[in-house]
RNA sequence: UGUCCCAUGGUGUAAUGGUAACACACCUGAUUUUGGUUCAGGCAUUCAAGGUUCGAAUCCUUGUGGGACAACCA
């Protein structure tokens, strides 16, 4: 074969391989069971899901697209404590929203729990499993710890029958929570804690979010879990590294309960942590409970909800989900590529618009009093289908407060007395001079225009080339627009790693402003979820789920700047 | 003083016994009616010591460092 009529294919299929998809093509290539890929996306519902689960989701389904497989989600819900159906709702549409379909309906463990009743049955049957009837605490202790063997509890030796009875009084509900628990009977001096005759099942009188009051006995994670995936012909069930030490007994249940040739294979990968970001859905609760933010979807939180509601798109989750890869390592992903993700992505497109956040006015002294004039101006610069839009231009301005200085340096290309900028779009300004309150603060600058010099006016004026760009609105055209500012919610770089200090000291008090920003009027059409870039200032989107009557724009992401960075040195 | 896992620039990820590369970050410079974008360039890497080999980031041994496991959570 011709190797240089492939070359086109081939740059594709350059692409390395992380270990997953090597694990894959091993298990396809021989031909193990029956060379199929199926993968699911399996998440509590006792809490939103966030940016790590993005990963893990774009993972799942990725693959099984990739391999022309499929892939399931399900609902772990062995739990009924902490479960609800508020949050199965939630995970269904960020699952949605990065737009991935899930083969068939939703699963739910819970659908599985006659049949995995059956299967304790069996292993009671077997000799390998046993009703304990020890609390909690003497369970505990008997494990003892990883450096030394556990001891074997009193109750390991019970009849079958005894078994048998008990564990079916357990399940009509003859014991109170906690007196009696199901027991795997492996190995109480194994070297891997996990295999010290592993509970079972737990007695927990608490109604379920989808079976009620049916069962008052629910299966153990361990338990539950492979034999989930089993039922569901799962052939990779991908998850994080903490679950590494599960693996034999994930194996051992599987290999007690079935004889097929059909195995699923737990494949561990390291979790994504990311800087200056809090990621543990026990602490994301506490701070949506004690109102630290406005909910699971408030647009600081690193929830997949929180980030749509902050205008990041689907895409900009894939690319990143992309870049981070995938390995076995500890990492901790800088935000910054997060946002250069997103910053990729806006640029191309996000129309341009002008928006004052602080505004101070100007005034152009030499202007017509009552002229406007309509500005044509471009809507992305990156995309030559956007074409243009009018802007009006007048008398009175405003400006962004950050973009005069009155006495500035050499290298300050914005406005400043005796120095000229353009106004995007329209005319070369000169500032003359500016009026003062009594606290010295700024009211007014006063401006002169060279009128041979508007924007594509074709004059050898309009093309003379001033140092500075500004963006600006005409006073009496603008609309008011509630903006918010937001910022990263932690100020260390890694809030989650300080064992003996409580994350929330890590807090940013000004991870939220809220002002009053000046829009040009164009935005008056401007539609819940649309995104924009407020020229020079950052990336904005109409919030999602504003209820109010007015224009809310949330920050998504700052442009890089350059200038105010080199001011911070 | 147990079992398991991991170790490549500042941060991530490749290279699967044959020239250590890509992205982010950072730093220059050019272009720019956004101090954005784009473009060009720069900085910087195999935990250590032995061994196998013509050749080791890769295989072996030992050590060091980090992580997971002792929930009636998942």
């Amino acid at each position: 074969m011709d190797n240089k009529n492939v070359m086109p294919e081939a740059e594709n299929a350059a692409k390395s391989l992380n270990f997953i998809q090597q694990i894959i093509e091993e298990d396809l290539k021989n031909g193990k069971n029956d060379s199929r890929v199926h993968t699911r996306f399996p998440p509590e519902p006792n809490g939103y899901l966030h940016i790590g689960h993005a990963k893990s989701i774009c993972l799942n389904f990725g693959l099984a697209r990739q391999y022309s497989g499929k892939c399931n989600l399900r609902f772990d819900d062995t739990n009924p404590v902490k479960e609800d159906t508020e949050y199965v709702e939630s995970i269904m549409e960020d699952v949605r929203w990065l737009g991935f379909q899930w083969e068939g309906e939703p699963r739910y463990t819970s659908d599985y729990f006659d049949q995995l009743y059956e299967w304790a049955v069996k292993l009671i049957k077997d000799g390998k499993a046993y009703v304990d009837d020890q609390p909690a605490e003497v369970i505990s202790e008997q494990k003892k710890t990883p450096t030394e063997p556990g001891i074997e509890s009193p109750y390991r030796n019970r009849s079958v029958e005894e078994n048998l009875d008990l564990f079916e009084r357990m399940k009509n509900g003859e014991f109170g929570n906690g007196e009696k628990v199901l027991r795997a009977k492996i190995d109480m001096s194994s070297p891997n804690m996990h295999m010290r005759d592993p509970l079972m099942y737990r007695i927990l009188h608490q109604d379920h979010h989808r079976t009620g009051n049916k069962w008052c006995i629910y299966p153990m994670y361990d338990y539950a879990h492979g034999e989930s995936d089993y039922l569901e012909g799962i052939t990779h069930s991908v998850c994080t590294l903490e679950f590494e030490v599960h693996r034999p007994l994930y194996n051992w249940f599987v290999e007690q309960l079935t004889d097929t040739e059909y195995r699923p294979r737990q494949i561990e990968f390291a979790r994504l942590n990311l800087s200056y970001t809090v990621m543990s859905k026990r602490k994301l609760l506490e701070l949506v409970k004690n109102n630290y933010v406005n909910g699971w979807d408030d647009p600081r939180m690193p929830t997949i909800s929180g980030l749509r509601r902050r205008g990041y798109t689907p895409e900009s989750i894939h690319m990143f989900a992309e870049k981070i890869g995938v390995a076995k390592r500890d990492n901790v992903i800088d935000v910054s590529l997060l946002e250069f993700c997103v910053r990729e992505e806006l640029n191309k497109k996000a129309p341009r618009v002008f928006g004052v956040v602080d505004p101070v006015k100007v005034i152009i002294d030499n202007y017509p009093d009552d002229q406007v004039e309509y500005m044509e101006i471009e809507n992305n610069q990156e995309d030559s289908d956007a074409g243009t839009r009018k802007v009006p231009f007048s008398k009175e301005l405003y400006i962004e407060r950050d973009d005069f200085m009155e006495d500035a340096p050499k290298k300050f290309f914005r406005m400043s007395i005796d120095r000229e900028v353009r106004f995007k779009g329209a005319y070369i300004i000169k500032c003359v001079g500016v009026e003062k309150d009594a606290k010295g603060e700024i009211t007014l600058i006063h401006c002169t225009y060279d009128a041979d010099t508007r924007s594509g006016s074709g004059s050898e004026a309009s093309n003379r080339k001033v140092k500075g760009t500004l963006h600006w609105v005409s006073a009496k055209h603008a609309l008011d627009a509630e903006v918010r500012m937001y910022d990263r919610l932690f100020m260390d770089e890694d809030p989650a790693g300080h064992k003996d200090k409580d994350f929330k000291d890590f807090l940013n008090p000004d991870s939220l402003q809220v002002v009053t920003a000046k829009v040009e009027p164009s935005l008056s059409d401007a539609k819940v979820g649309d995104q924009f870039q407020f020229q020079r200032i950052g990336y904005f989107c109409v919030d999602p789920d504003t209820t109010e009557d007015k224009l809310v724009f949330n920050r998504t992401v700052t442009l890089k700047d350059s200038w105010t960075k080199s001011q911070k040195k």
